[in-house]
DNA sequence: CATGAATGAGCTTTCATTCAT
DNA sequence: CATGAATGAAAGCTCATTCAT
């Protein structure tokens, strides 16, 4: 790898090149549409291959298109990686955006965020592959990224809200915090994927199965009740 | 990366040389010594960087030694790469089998299997990268393996145990499967250290702190217990 | 021997990049002499050093080129090797196709054509050497090439007319096949120039003199048409 | 390779250990087994993969011994392969003696020599291969040996017997040399040999069936007869 | 007498990147 | 705007050989 020299160039050409502003003729649409190529193409490879594994022309190759317009477009590799990563995060956000919940129902809106959640991953495993090549480099593409900053993901806000709206209905206790409901969602969704090669082998069973994802989800739901409501009793 | 050229049986070298019969001389100590720096190097360069950014030369180096010698001990990067996994599962199965639990209490015993995950985790990062890392290849270094086939984790054994305890002492439901609450607990152990690094960016908070990592494991534990006690409220 | 790491298949850039369609402009045109700079220098390192002993960097420099633009322009040193043959073969055929024959003088003929083969082999004994090589491979490499199988050896259709005038004449016996007219012709041709080395050794002479030679032809000739002709003492 | 070094340290340890004189303990015994394992191995390792492809591991390995052994019996890979060399030419000799002709029966007796020929080389294809090898290396590795120049082919000599005896008999002509005619036949006979996988491929036919071979001796019979004799008619 | 361990140069190939139109 | 050509460093791996008992 050679991000090193990556990162000298990298400032220079990728800021002159990075998300044209408009495009309306056809060339600049046949433009966008290379570059959009390779954007997806490259989320494919880096998800599959890691960042070290995702060579250029790999990526290149499945975008068909060429090496040179990778550089064009995007500087260099790690400056390709690190759109992969925003657009990556901006998808998430954008969907979690969608979700459409009714406050007097805190129960029915926190089942439907754990079901939003594990379908999201179980649905997008390169979001999960790509977040660990990531955190196996430290967090260190995702810090170059102003962008990254943007996007603070609405999921906490949202289980804020319901839990509020639930204490505030004598149904959930007040001393879980939103920040901790999130992650124990997250991490139960998360790991099931992220793991499912290294468990399948050590457990000596199919985790992707659709059965197994529904129970698995069910456990999950069980669980988080239980840690958030008052008396898990009166509802499942 | 370079999966493609490496080869799927090991070669004659590799399947001499593992694991010696017998080492008494001073020059078969030497080799060992040899052999077992590639192979600490190796979990550390591998853990750090990956399969594919963890070169040979990185190894070598770290272990003071020579490309040459890893072909000499392990045949190939793979087959040094498949020793590591075993390693690493291996002394994860010891630690496991060093916990002494009280099966009168089961509530204690629960409490302690979960200090212990989490701290074994916080402990030891390079298991979660190594593994994360071979889930990346899907699986498919450890399933060439013969030796990983033999490592069944006892964790799941234990906690059945302290579960059936608990429901016969009357306190914990038995509806709760020791499958679930494992994967439970490694779930919220495992995310926690494996997403630090894009976590803490995203919350905007410092996650590996003692403070941090208390406050963490006893939500496990209130999470946990809620999902297997009947009346939680008897505990804390 | 590095076969086994070679590809069955060439990989895409090579296939790509064969045979370009057009060379016109100035970059194509010095893109065209790069190519083929290689693949003369491959093919007296080739022929010089085998298959094996043939480096890629030897190749390389020879060409006052780099080991990387192999690569580029013929995908692996197998692909290079492949290429050599093809040329190999359609050099021959190219100078084969030149021969222009008096149909009506079929001994004169014939021994033009020895005249022809005798002299080629001694003129282009990389021919020989390569042909060696590809046979100690067992003839793998060009198994592998579309293009070889195009070139169907006008050679043996040759003599196979002047077989036939002869016969029409009355010179010729009529059971002699031109395919064994062919190899005894291209045998006592090639080994006298293939095995020049340990032959000198062995007979205590020098074989490549021009008179050696001269009197090696003198006697193909008189063999090859004792063998063919009816009345042998009529020619002499 | 290495074989300007090996030049260096030939002399000194391959004289030392080459044909130890005498074996007659259990442990001369054992020595002398795993020198002949080695030297059968080398043949048929060289034999298929040259002298480049033929690597001291591949020889090791199909001796059931250790690359070290090479070293200490033969000094070096280009003391092997000299004695590989000298080996082979040996047991030609060998074999040559052990023809049987009656000289009162010149054409008998040269058809038997072409017999004997055609069938050696056909059973003893490595001699062929390792013979196009050295001369691919221009005869450098048996023009070190010594020994090598005491094996003055008695083919020439027999075949110089047979032409004396049918010229007095009236038979054969007196101006054919029996170097030519040496040459003729082994010329016929190598390179049929030699080149069955590329004259397989390119005649499309398959030239290793028994009524290919067959076919081809008696062409090769027919060939020398005529040849050699006045009247070719009376014989066949 | 025999051999496991060690060595560094060399192998083919792939890497991310820049050049030059 | 787009891209074929070129580049050198580094990758994983194999080589023949020597060291040290």
């Amino acid at each position: 790898m050679t991000v090193k020299t990556a990162k000298a160039t990298l400032p220079r050409s990728a800021a002159l090149r990075r998300t044209p502003a408009k495009r309306s003729g056809v060339r600049e649409q046949a433009a966008q549409t290379t570059r959009d190529n390779i954007l997806r193409a490259a989320t494919k490879v880096f998800a599959r291959y890691g960042y070290d594994g995702g060579s250029v022309e790999k990526i290149s190759h499945a975008a068909k298109s060429f090496d040179r317009m990778i550089y064009y477009y995007f500087g260099s590799k790690e400056g390709l990686f690190i759109e992969v990563l925003e657009d990556m995060y901006r998808r998430m956000n954008d969907a979690e955006l969608k979700l459409t919940l009714d406050s007097e129902q805190p129960v029915a809106s926190l089942t439907e965020v754990i079901n939003f959640v594990v379908s999201y991953y179980s649905r997008n495993p390169e979001f999960i592959t790509l977040l660990n090549t990531e955190n196996l480099h430290r967090g260190k593409h995702i810090a170059k990224s102003e962008r990254a900053r943007e996007y603070s993901s609405p999921a906490i806000d949202i289980i804020r809200q319901i839990l509020e709206s639930g204490v505030a209905k004598g149904l959930f206790r007040a001393d879980v915090s939103a920040r901790n409901v999130y992650l124990l969602i997250a991490a139960t969704g998360y790991f099931y994927i992220s793991n499912r090669h290294t468990l399948s082998a050590f457990l000596g069973e199919d985790l992707q199965t659709p059965e197994a994802l529904l129970e698995w989800r069910g456990f999950i739901i069980s669980t988080v009740l239980r840690t958030v409501m008052l008396d898990p009793l009166m509802k499942p």
